[in-house]
Order: C-alpha cells, then structure tokens, then sequence
DNA sequence: AAGTGGTCTAGACCACCTT
DNA sequence: AGGTGGTCTAGACCACTTA
C-alpha cells in the first residue's frame, strides 16, 4: 500500500491540476474575459508541456469557460449582460424545476440545514462580510438542489454558474440587494415549510431574475435605471 | 484568397474531425453505452496519433457523451432510466422557458416554418418513415428555440438531446406515440396562434413528459406497465 | 517574409490490473 | 513481475498574422 492519502486532487493527473490552476486564474482576473490563453506562457507558468494544458483548456470550453476557435487557440469566454441575462434564466427555468422537486422530498435534517444555511447568510450579510455571504448563499443553494435528486441539471447550473460567480465576487451585491435576499429566501423557506411546489418555484424564479438584474447593473452593464423608472 | 471552401469541418483540426468521428461511432453503436474507449486503438482505427484523440475526447466529456476517470480513460457515457429521466426534465424545464420566449416572439415566417415541419412530421408519420420523423421532430424544435434568443439553453438542451437521439434511433417510437406527438404539436401551434405562452408552456412540458415515458419504456429500461394502470 | 503560436507525432514514463 | 493502456514531454510542422 502507497503512503499516496484518498484525498482527490493531490494525486490527480496534470491536466487536472492545470485546469483548477485555470480556472483559479481566471477567476483571480489574472486571465480577464475574452483574453487569449496562450498554451506555451502557460507551460512556463507552470512548469508543464503544452499538451495537458491543451486538454485542460478543452474540458474547460466544456464547461464553457473558455471558447476554443480553430488555429486560434484558447480565450476566456467573453461576458456581458446577454450572457448574464440567459445564463439567469437557465439557472431559473431549472431551479423553479428541482425546487419543485426539493419541496416534495424534503426531510427534517433538509429543513434543518436550510435554516443554518440562511442564518449564516443573514448574519454575514449583517456583518457586511461579502465573500461570506457569497459561500452561505451558495451553501443554501447546495442544501436544496441535491433533494431534486437530478445531479446533470446541479452539474449544469454548477458549470454555468462559476462565471457569475466571479462576477459576484468581484463586484459585489447593489445596495438593496442583500436585504431582498433575505426576504425572498425567506419566502422560500415559508413556502418549503408549507410543502408549496407552487409558491417555491415561483419564488426562485423571481429570486433570479432579482439576482439577474442586480448583477447587470453591479457589473456595469446597465445603469441602475429601473430603480424607479415609473 | 485560398481555393478551401469557407464549409466547416473540411479543414478544421484533427481532433474536431476525431471528435466527430468518435460521435458517430458511439451513434452507430459501433461503442456500446459504458464500453471503454482506447486512444491507442482508435490511433489506429483513425490514422492519427493519440493526443488529438485524447483532446477530442475531452470535449466530448464537456458535452456530457464520454466519462473520464483519471488513470483510466474514457468510456461511453452510460445511459439508465434514472438519466433520461433527468435529461428530460431538463429538457422540459427550458423549452418551457424557451417556448414562453418563442410565442411574444414569433412572426409569420416563425409560424410559415412551424406549420411546414409538423406537415413533413405528420407525413412521415403516415409513412411510418422513423428516421424522417426524428429529422422533421427536430426541425420543428429547431424553428422555435431559436426565437427565444438564448443559444446558451439551446447549447444546453443540444448537448444532452444527443445521446437520447441515438436512443430514439435505436428503439424508435411506441405504437401510439406518433398519434400523440402530433396532437401535442397541433396543442402547442394552437398556443402559439393564440399567442398563449403559459399554454404553450404547459403543452411542452407534458409533451416532454410524454416522451420520456415512452423512451424509457422503448429502451428497455420498463415495464409499459402505465398504460393501463387504473 | 519572417515570426508567433496552435497543432501533431513519436516515444518514454508511470499507474493500474493480471498472472 | 509482467503487461496493458493512460499520461506526459520534446520537438517538428503548419496555419495565421505581423511587417
């Protein structure tokens, strides 16, 4: 028996390793949206062939954070509020869906976590503490969504999500945002507590398309106009 | 100017060649749902080295047709129940929120197209033609996602449609499926003529639902047991 | 007309499985 | 222990872009 421990990602293979490196990069902003990915600085940068770098570049377009052209080589994919904009609304087509899901299977240990979940969000939001409110947000998604029991449509949120993600960290929530947060997860717990598919999908939904619009205007895509725009 | 034509997939790079190549081997069934996939063999089988192999490889696993394990290679994703279930429910969830989209969208070429590809459905169906079927089914989606202006779900829904494809073209449709798919067809044209997006909605998502069952049941995976189950 | 950088090959290395 | 097959490296090739 090898001293090698069980834990993933030590252990793995190059091109794996170079690929959480990536996308550390990316998100990091070393690599900003719609720059080349040059395979060759890559090697030197980290001290890998070009080859598993290749391969980490060609599971990450199909992540789709990256797009790959033909004899052009690798570019972080470019973003902007139409991106933004459909990516939400995937995101709430599917959350509406394994909510829906979620509300039927639900169990008191489910229940339980999504209560810890969002007083943690509620208490970092309180704080101010940004980054802390992203993971708590995160983990009170990750408290429902395994409950719909359908891991391809987590994987496709997940995948498409890391790019908002970034963004999220990097610009942060608008002024209003944290404190509708708060309200419309409450909303949800009220309606999982009620066992209301109903009510619990249409609550994601809106909390999306809230989310949606907030991250537009955060990221400069759009003046914050609508505020009051009767 | 060069004499190679501007038609896409002549001169692409090795490994989108491979790549498609690969599809069609696993569409064909010449690799079988699980069977592993040999880059050595397929150097071989395909006259080139290993490494477009492996990168074409990658891609497929970004568009969910392959499996890699470290260490281990690639297989054919492996299909259950369980998986064409979550696919369509993906399925039905964003071409709900597309066909929404598509119905404040559509102008009468939309509609010109949608009529055009039910009546070459309808036709092949008479025929008992499956092939020409599956091909006007997909035309007639063809013509209304789009309109929803998200190529993101559309990507999405394209990428994981594909091994249920294959599926569908292996077992074909139940007896009384083809009978159904169109009058679900002529419900959602209906919707789209009344310019009725919640309708239209609701008609995708029993239709995707309809689908599912009937795939599962062709595939082998059930019982047609809920046919009659009353 | 070089130069830059993506792409491909051949072979060596090494992890895992079989005898 | 030996074999099988995935993984990585170094270098050559070639497409596209500079001057």
């Amino acid at each position: 028996m090898t001293a090698t421990a069980s834990l993933p990602g030590i252990a793995d293979p190059v091109y794996s390793r170079v690929r959480e490196r990536i996308r550390q990069d990316i998100f990091s902003g070393y690599f900003a949206p719609g720059a080349r990915i040059p395979t060759a600085a890559l090697g030197a940068r980290y001290g890998v062939s070009q080859m598993p770098i290749r391969e980490a570049l060609q599971q990450l377009q199909g992540e789709g954070l990256v797009t790959i052209a033909p004899n052009r080589g690798a570019s972080v994919r470019r973003v902007d509020a139409r991106f933004i904009s459909n990516i939400y609304d995937i995101r709430a087509a599917l959350e509406a869906m394994m909510v829906s899901r979620a509300v039927e299977t639900i169990g008191d240990d489910g229940m339980f976590a999504l209560y810890a979940a969002e007083r943690r969000f509620e208490e970092a939001a309180s704080r101010g503490d940004t980054g802390a409110a992203v993971a708590a947000n995160l983990e009170f998604h990750d408290a429902v969504f395994p409950l719909a029991d359908n891991p391809e449509a987590v994987d496709v949120i997940a995948r498409h999500a890391e790019l908002l993600q970034s963004l999220r960290r990097r610009f942060g929530y608008g002024p209003h945002r944290m404190a509708a947060i708060i309200a419309e997860h409450r909303q949800l717990l009220r309606a999982f507590e009620q066992r209301d598919a109903a009510a619990a999908a249409l609550v994601v939904k809106t909390h999306c398309e809230h989310a949606k619009r907030d991250l537009v205007v955060q990221a400069g895509f759009a003046a914050p106009e609508a505020e009051k725009r009767a």
